[in-house]
DNA sequence: CTGTTAGCGCGTTCAG
DNA sequence: CTGAACGCGCTAACAG
């Protein structure tokens, strides 16, 4: 392997301008320079990155920490912080946690011992702990932004959709169609952004005059089959409701192959709305009114914030907010 | 930071013996050993695993190159590899070449430089070349691992099932349901993959007694609206086919909306069936009939070879044969 | 079994 | 503007 000093040697210069010639080209004479450039080209010379990082402390990878890799809502956002952290020379470490809190352990310590120089987390879980006095994080570990979840306790620089107004906006497109009888399948318990898309459910629902709203909401974690389930729940559970709306595609998708199996035509007899518009949603009988996400860009920006607070660009605990938008396709109907 | 002299120090040893305490637990003393750990427990040291990897030149990271990361076939091999590599003390370095090879370089630059110790990929595309009259890998680059593709022209170590077989068998079941006029929607041209399901769908058609095909037969790029695309191509080539047998779930749910669209009715007016059996596979209207992968398998055996490999233990250039799965639903009638 | 020595390949003072 | 020297933190080789 050819180091920095066999181009030294071959340019006939030290290590030293050999160095700065990479990485400072103007503090270096131009002539100089040039003769580095060229030992490089012919050596063929790469820099070695590790020892380099020894040095800098600086590893240019980022840890993308995923609640569940199959979950397809996750795939276009790992593809935009990839695309982004590519463009800018960085790499990115990518943990499953497969639903378990567990799995992310060893992440945490790849931090801890600065193996990342920062993490990404798409879910709420953070890997290591923070400082509930000072609310801040400790500033030991490496930057962390998170991606669509968030953090109540603590701020947290990160890129989400306002998922309180959309569930509302959701909602309210149902009760415009008629609906006011209408299902919530939310996500996970302890998800702050199933919360807030709750609450935005009970805000439009409110408005309709409809207060009380716990017999019509179930409980699923995301997954096809939850959806399923709860679709049961649901169906058994007395009175049906006119309208469905899911706090997302796969549990929609989920809950409408039940809906059929039980006879129940969509949206004919029961309207259905999901939300973050997964490429299936386009592809399902019929079509699924849902809420897009602009997952890609989430992504990307969270990758970017990442970038510039590495560079120290950055105030470290912005939060963005991107815009998302209603499709409507044909599984919603007026009543 | 903590590094290993201040251990060395507070244990009263050398820093050769904290290292291999550490590392090597049989080679010192269990007096020693005792007097270093607890050293090492008092001061909170984590070994720097980067100074590690530049003596070592081993960084315990793979690179995992897939063709496309939005593709949900892809999902549950990755948590495949993840899993493994997690148990294993390694990582993954995600790349997503958006299905296009120029995107692979930087990760075939990481592999130059050794910042990964090995590269699997999901796809064909391999980012470095091999010596083609010795029909083997430039032993510069680190080892390569291929899950579900391969390259005809060089013996690689890789996972798969038997494609052609599997194609095969499928048709061959189209086939004693009473259909003849069966089309095939395929994958991507150069596929290697692809060409061996063509290989087994033009056997079993043979055994039919069919054997003109090539008007039957479609091309798509295994993303839903190619398979859209093919099914629209498909219904106006003229005569209709009695069942439609696509190279993967995705087209053949894109399919399956285009029928939809047209007013044929699955499985009555057409069978449907397709490949991979991914999570939505068995959420469509009909449920989907189709040849299930191991996927998850799939990956966690190429993260083991490649961790075979990695330790020596293994023939470089083993490919191993998982078995697949014909999963009857409801997309496909007897004619 | 343990310590000493010598780098891994690079970036960065500090003189010149 | 350039070079010599040092050290990042660790492990391998060699003595003892």
């Amino acid at each position: 392997m050819v180091s920095i000093k066999d181009v030294a040697r071959l340019a006939g210069v030290s290590t030293a301008t050999v160095s700065r010639a990479l990485a400072e080209p103007d503090k270096v004479q131009a002539k100089t320079r040039k003769k580095v450039l060229a030992a490089v080209e012919q050596s063929g010379y790469v820099t070695n990155s590790l020892a380099r990082s020894l040095r800098t402390r600086r590893n240019h990878s980022v840890v993308v920490l995923v609640p569940d890799v199959t979950n397809s809502f996750f795939s276009s956002i790992i593809q935009g912080i990839e695309e982004v952290a590519r463009a800018n020379g960085y790499r990115i470490l990518l943990g499953d946690m497969q639903n378990d809190p567990d799995n992310a352990r060893p992440y945490g310590e790849l931090c801890a011992q600065r193996q990342a120089d920062g993490l990404i987390c798409l879910g709420r879980t953070i890997p290591f702990a923070y400082n509930k006095s000072r609310k801040s994080l400790d500033p030991a570990w490496p930057p962390l932004v998170m991606a669509c979840e968030y953090d109540e306790r603590i701020p947290i620089p990160g890129v989400r959709i306002d998922n309180a107004r959309a569930a509302l906006e959701a909602v309210r497109y149902l009760g415009e169609q008629g609906h006011r009888r209408i299902a919530y399948i939310n996500g996970p318990q302890g998800s702050p952004l199933c919360r807030d898309r709750l609450k935005g459910y009970r805000k439009a629902m409110a408005e309709m005059g409809v207060r009380k709203t716990s017999h019509l909401v179930f409980n699923g974690d995301f997954t096809l089959d939850s959806g399923a389930q709860a679709a049961r729940a649901l169906l058994d559970a007395g009175k049906l409701p006119t309208a469905v709306f899911a706090a997302n595609d796969a549990m929609a998708i989920g809950a409408l192959q039940v809906l059929r199996q039980r006879g129940i035509r969509v949206p004919r007899d029961i309207s259905l709305m999901g939300f973050d518009d997964i490429k299936f949603a386009a592809y399902c009988d019929p079509p699924l009114t849902t809420v897009r996400q602009p997952r890609r860009e989430i992504g990307a920006l969270s990758m970017q914030i990442m970038i510039d607070i590495l560079a120290g660009n950055s105030i470290a605990s912005t939060t963005r907010e991107l815009p998302y938008e209603l499709v409507f396709r044909e599984s919603v109907a007026q009543i």
